[in-house]
DNA sequence: GATTAAACGAGACGGTACGTCCAGTCTTCAG
DNA sequence: CTGAAGACTGGACGTACCGTCTCGTTTAATC
């Protein structure tokens, strides 16, 4: 009922599966040689497509990249190990790409060197980085809900946290993500905080 | 003894003011017209230098940037406010040019735009961060020593906190570094981290 | 009897007074604007048409672009002065669009630039120049045939003369058509070639 | 005298090496394999030179072109064969090239192609094409002189004949320059209007 | 009237060339 | 040898346009 009676625009309609095929060819340049081999002819014949399909889609490459890094990042994971540290340190693993070596590769890319005069920010954020904050922010809910923790004093701080540590550390000092990184981020900040509260008041 | 009988070089030597003028340049760039702004063209013709004078001192755009960047943030502070919290605050505030216009203007920028494909992180870490570093880790062990905290379980990931979040945070959604924001990574993170291990043993 | 019987072909017959529509457009572009305005889209937008309907009536740009100029560049004039002279003068002056100021700027422009990589040759002569140049023909047989003047030597270069000249000094001086110099290509070099035949041996 | 004191300009002068490079790489790509093949990227390449140093000196890829064809075809030729047709004849043949097949097929090429959108006129014209017509010309009076011929009723037009034929029969007729063409054009042409004043006074 | 098949406006598509910009290097002359 | 000036190679970017294709719609001629 909503919009049923639209009629279409007029002229041959976007080849959506296009949009996919573009990004997917930006994907695997970026993760097959870096992010030096992604540029805009290459995407374009990799993807069997012309420049033109490729600017009709997006103003410049920093807006192509931005949608080819968040659209290929997943964001649907079911997670339920039983604990918060078990749930935390399992999502974050999926999201950064700890056993999939494809993703990953390009995933280190993007955290030291994609960000040219990329307007990041506004491209990535609203679409998924705030879907990913909103399921990390679930599973924290979870555990106060179980009982597991008692509600953060600022949960918004506490849902940056492990992203802000893994994007400083690769960009300061070359460290990158691994499962054992990740571990050590979610045991030695996230957990500690969210424990804190629930202890301090108990004597 | 070792060197004043070293024969001087041939030739006329480097002018040393302009190492200065040059990495002046490139900030005043950076903060009226932002990163696109900065070339090397740009840079030499407002330091009145030729390009090659640029390329002599720095081997890349990247290294002059990310010398031009650290030379203009300053280290050497004192600070003793007597409390670790207040510390703290007036170090980051200080780093992050609080209180100084031109420079916070070039610290937002640099934050969210100035990685290019720069090799930033071998390039400035070195020589600045990790003597921030040194400097904020002083603060913390004089606190421990001081007897206001226990020695913290895992210092490099405390030091790493409030610059991680507000890298984060500028990059993801556009939030510049405030006197409020340091606070508040401050007393919501590093200081209940730091406070933990002396609290928790006690009952 | 050869078409009358023809069965029309199904489906919708073209719309005749699109073909005129689209050449008019075309037409006016190029008085408007020049020839590097004439793009097939604007042609198309101007025309109220889509570009599919171009290429189903002309192969190319070239020969919708040909036949554009030739169809508005008129063919059929009753030319009878009296003199050779004078009937050259006039049909040229028609051809070149003396005295029509849309048609003379279209033409100008179609002198200096139109030729792009156009395989102008073979599309333009067969149907437009050739005719033209039958009518020129005509005239100086005629003449022949009243007595005015022998049969030319060469008569294939006499009628070349004139656009000759027109379309080299346009190309290489920027000069212009004009009453004036129409005459002067008659009267200097027509005229006196058409003559010397008739002249020489009389002695 | 003139000049011996200005001092050179600053900065690294202009490799005139480079010039004649790049013109000689567009000539021979275009001789080679037709206008189609002469990009500027091709020309770039082929003379081991970067875009950037083609549009320092031209402006755009017709003024390169123009230079070219230009620059290639040859002025100074020595002619003196007794006869004004005869030296006619020869210094025509030299300028389009008969004899020198590579020259002669980028001749061919430009005639009917080059002149995409170019301000052909204004860059060619002053610099060679008035060199060429003052050496026709000087032939001609050369002739006037020796008593072969009287003095022309209207040189300006007979140094255009054999030129403007050429152009003209090539762009609506395709029919290339030969030895046999100079020559009808020259017999048929240039020499009637020439003899022409002579005789017709004499009866 | 229903069917059919082509023409129609609109505009997306692949491809190719253009002209611009910038990094990093090289070359000149002056001090 | 340093310095300013600026030319040099190389390569990516974003634009423009051609000729083709694919939609949904309209229009005759036929059934």
């Amino acid at each position: 009922m909503s919009e049923p009676l639209a009629s279409p625009p007029p002229g041959r309609p976007r080849d959506a599966a296009l949009d996919a095929n573009i990004l997917r060819a930006a994907m695997e340049l970026l993760g097959e040689s870096g992010i030096h081999a992604v540029t805009m002819d290459a995407v374009a014949q990799r993807a069997g497509a012309g420049k033109a399909s490729l600017y009709r889609r997006w103003k410049s490459k920093d807006e192509l990249l931005a949608d080819a890094l968040t659209l290929h990042s997943p964001i649907d994971v079911e997670v339920d190990t039983g604990t918060l540290r078990g749930d935390l340190v399992k999502i974050y693993e999926h999201y950064y790409g700890i056993g999939n070596h494809v993703m990953q590769a390009a995933v280190q890319e993007m955290l030291g060197n994609v960000r040219q005069h990329m307007a990041w920010t506004e491209k990535v954020a609203p679409e998924r980085l705030t879907a990913r904050r909103a399921k990390v922010r679930a599973l924290v809910e979870r555990a106060v809900v179980r009982g597991e923790i008692a509600a953060p004093d600022d949960m918004d701080l506490l849902l940056d946290l492990v992203p802000a540590m893994i994007l400083y550390r690769y960009n300061t000092r070359s460290q990158k993500v691994t499962r054992a990184s990740i571990a050590r981020f979610v045991d030695g900040l996230v957990m500690p905080l969210a424990q804190k509260a629930a202890r301090a008041p108990q004597p």
